[in-house]
DNA sequence: GTTGTGACACATT
DNA sequence: AAATGTGCCACAA
C-alpha cells in the first residue's frame, strides 16, 4: 500500500482549527521536504474530504491554490474564515496563523 | 517501460 | 520585485 499518501493525510489531519500550513510544511512533518508536489496531488484525490481539511493547506506564498476552485477560491476562503482564519485577497498571514507543530 | 502532467518550492535571470 | 527555469515525487495514459 502507498504509505506516502497516508502519512501526508495524517499530518493535514493534525493540522488545528484556526490555523494553516503550507504543502511544503506537511511534507516536511509526513517526513520528506521534496513531497510538496506530491501532497498537492495528494489532496486532490482527497478520499476523505470530511476528516481531510484540505482547505487548511496554503502554498508558501500563504496563498489558497488558484487551482482549487472546486466551487471558486471563494469556498476554500470562506471555510478558512469559518475556521477563525482571516483571508484577505485569497492571502493568510502566515506570521499568525501558519502552524507551528510542538513549537507553540 | 517511457512520457507527460501537477492543489509546490527553490534558485536564478 | 516579477517571471522563468529546474528539481522533486507520485500517478495516468
Amino acid at each position: 500500500m502507498g504509505d506516502t499518501f497516508e502519512k501526508i493525510y495524517d499530518v493535514v489531519r493534525e493540522i488545528p482549527v484556526g490555523r494553516v500550513a503550507t504543502y511544503g510544511q506537511v511534507a516536511l512533518l509526513a517526513g520528506n521536504p521534496r513531497w510538496a508536489r506530491v501532497v498537492g496531488y495528494a489532496l486532490h484525490v482527497n478520499p476523505d474530504p470530511d476528516g481531510i481539511p484540505c482547505y487548511r493547506v496554503v502554498n508558501r506564498s500563504g496563498r489558497v491554490s488558484p487551482a482549487f476552485a472546486f466551487g471558486g477560491e471563494n469556498r476554500q476562503i470562506a471555510l478558512l474564515e469559518a475556521e477563525g482564519v482571516l483571508v484577505t485577497d485569497a492571502y493568510v498571514d502566515l506570521k499568525k496563523y501558519q502552524w507551528q507543530p510542538d513549537l507553540r
